[in-house]
DNA sequence: ACTACCCGCGAAACCGCTTTCACGAATCAT
DNA sequence: ATGATTCGTGAAAGCGGTTTCGCGGGTAGT
């Protein structure tokens, strides 16, 4: 036996004793449809066990439900647990709204890949994007008229909706607190500068500093680029250039802990001789030893926050940037 | 002035002078076709920039090119960048083959969630799991003909194509590596016994030991669930029930840092007095201090492996399991 | 030379839902 | 009472491809 094909519009509509256009507009809540035919679609649906080809209906109506997620992965998609855990956030969200997540992982660079193309094409309702690098696809796409959300600071805060982490704010506070503990001499690894996250994180350390009536001298800031190699690194050049260093700032956990190794090495010990302090609060900090003092970033909120502000823009909300705060967190190390 | 529409078959028809049938055929690769036809037809398609609208495609063909990825969010989907990096394999290579990747991640349990249903709806062409406890939704859906794939061993082999980690083998040389250095007690931490993936670890474990010539004490298998708190708290247990034991088998990599950490508190350095040796050779591996030994797993190979075996699906090919092996990594932890 | 095939190709049906349009009935204003 | 609206509803035209079916002409078989 053959298992029985799904039924579509036209034999609910026999069943119900309506028009397959009463159907759609029962089964899309239009509300002028006469409640008792109403309920008698309704009754058709439950009885057939109707499901509605989603398929078919983005071809009729030319919305797709599906939103896209870019990753570009030239960076760190691997390894880092960071975008995966956004993209979770999202996808709950627009989940239940009806919609889905189409994951795009691929090199975003041109305006001209693959993925511009797939999101030209018209067969996705909205697309969000992962920091870039670069601006030029976004405000490309933007003219389309497609719904975008970027998840970071864009470059250009050419009114794209975007969401992001307190950077500065968390930045700031980080420093400030170190420089509470009676620290003078507090060095950053930074992030990649190309990077608006960095950046930010950059800029609330020097507003920190200047707050505390100084300026940090050139050398105490360097750029890392968010490895555990990177962290080693600047750790070595910093202890060279500062030997009196008395805490380091890195822009995430990762480099804090090449910092931590660093300095053991080197027989400074942490937080006694140097303070470190991290951002992230990923599942290192809390596992490392000494445990890591460092500024949270609610990930998965992040993800929640860009699919909210998709459904918004489809619904024709006008839309805000979202940024959401940080906490900072004592552990040892600082 | 409204931006040129985009072309359909109509217009690439009209402008190479043949039917909309013979266009379809050639951008789909029919053989069929007089060349110098097709060749009017690719040019049209070129000079009009046309780009197939998949929607429609879908709905004529009952093709959707989409393949979801099913994530149960129960268990640690956030913070474990194990699922994230999977997922990006098998993006990588579905992408590769014109497929999209649909995220799911929700519960999935019931038989007749959301996710379930959107499945069995017909709109997407097949569908990769992750680790589930139960198989009869995969039973169930399998019984509709859609192509499936287990990212990790089902408990009924019920000849469900999967992929996965050698997690015996594993495991195994695991054990056999801590007893050629010497360690006479060996202590196991294991994962969740209701993973198929913590079973055969166990086993690993088990024949390891019968192969030295022993069966390990029943005190020296702890069920862990890999999280950190868990390593943590057997290793405790361990210390408490066997004093003298000189080596720990961490499930994973989490747990493992959670035994040096606890191992190290109590006074018992490592390696010298107690060898730790991990799971999965993630970051936090390399990271820790003193770097751990363990045993590594090729996430993103996974995720390929979980597409290619899709892929093979789809072409209608008979698909064996693919088990990927594993390397031990010597660090300094044991 | 005549029938039997095969091959390339176009006409047209079709996938299942959405949406416009127009119609008849009911409601309202004058 | 009459014309103007409004309202619920169904018929039908898409949406943009895919695929079946059959036709005409060329090739092969006898």
């Amino acid at each position: 036996m053959v298992p029985a094909a799904r039924p579509t519009y036209a034999v609910i509509a026999k069943t119900a004793g309506v028009s397959e256009a009463t159907v759609s507009r029962v089964l899309n809540g239009d509300e002028s449809v006469h409640p008792e035919r109403a309920r008698r679609v309704q009754e058709a649906v439950e009885n057939l066990g109707y499901k509605k080809n989603r398929v078919a209906a983005a071809l009729a109506s030319g919305r797709s439900g599906l939103i896209a997620v870019v990753i570009d992965d030239d960076l760190s998609v691997f390894s880092d647990p960071f975008w995966g855990t956004v993209t979770s956030g999202v996808s709950r969200v627009l989940m239940e709204n009806g919609l889905q997540t189409v994951l795009m992982v691929s090199p975003v660079g041109s305006v001209d890949g693959g993925v511009a193309h797939y999101l030209r094409s018209g067969e996705v309702d909205g697309a969000i994007f992962f920091a870039l690098h670069s601006d030029v696809l976004i405000t490309n796409l933007k003219k389309l008229g497609l719904p975008l959300v970027i998840t970071g600071t864009p470059h250009s805060t050419a009114d794209i909706p975007f969401v992001d982490t307190d950077n500065f704010g968390g930045a700031h506070s980080a420093t400030k607190y170190l420089m509470s503990q009676g620290c003078k001499k507090v060095g950053i690894i930074t992030g990649d500068i190309g990077t608006t996250a960095a950046k930010q994180r950059l800029d609330g350390y020097l507003q920190a500093y200047r707050e505390g009536g100084h300026v940090p001298s050139k050398g105490l800031i360097c750029e890392g680029d968010y490895s555990f190699e990177s962290g080693k690194e600047h750790t070595r050049e910093l202890l060279a250039t500062h030997p009196d260093i008395d805490a380091i700032f890195a822009s995430n956990d990762l480099m804090a802990l090449g910092a931590i190794a660093v300095l053991e090495e080197a027989g400074r010990s942490v937080p006694e001789h140097v303070r470190v302090i991290g951002f992230d609060d990923s599942l290192i900090a809390q596992t490392s030893r000494p445990a890591l003092t460092t500024i949270r970033q609610d990930v998965v909120a992040l993800g929640e926050a860009a699919g909210t502000l998709m459904i918004a823009q489809l619904n024709g909300q006008d839309v805000e940037p979202i940024i959401l705060p940080t906490e900072l967190v004592i552990r040892a190390s600082a």
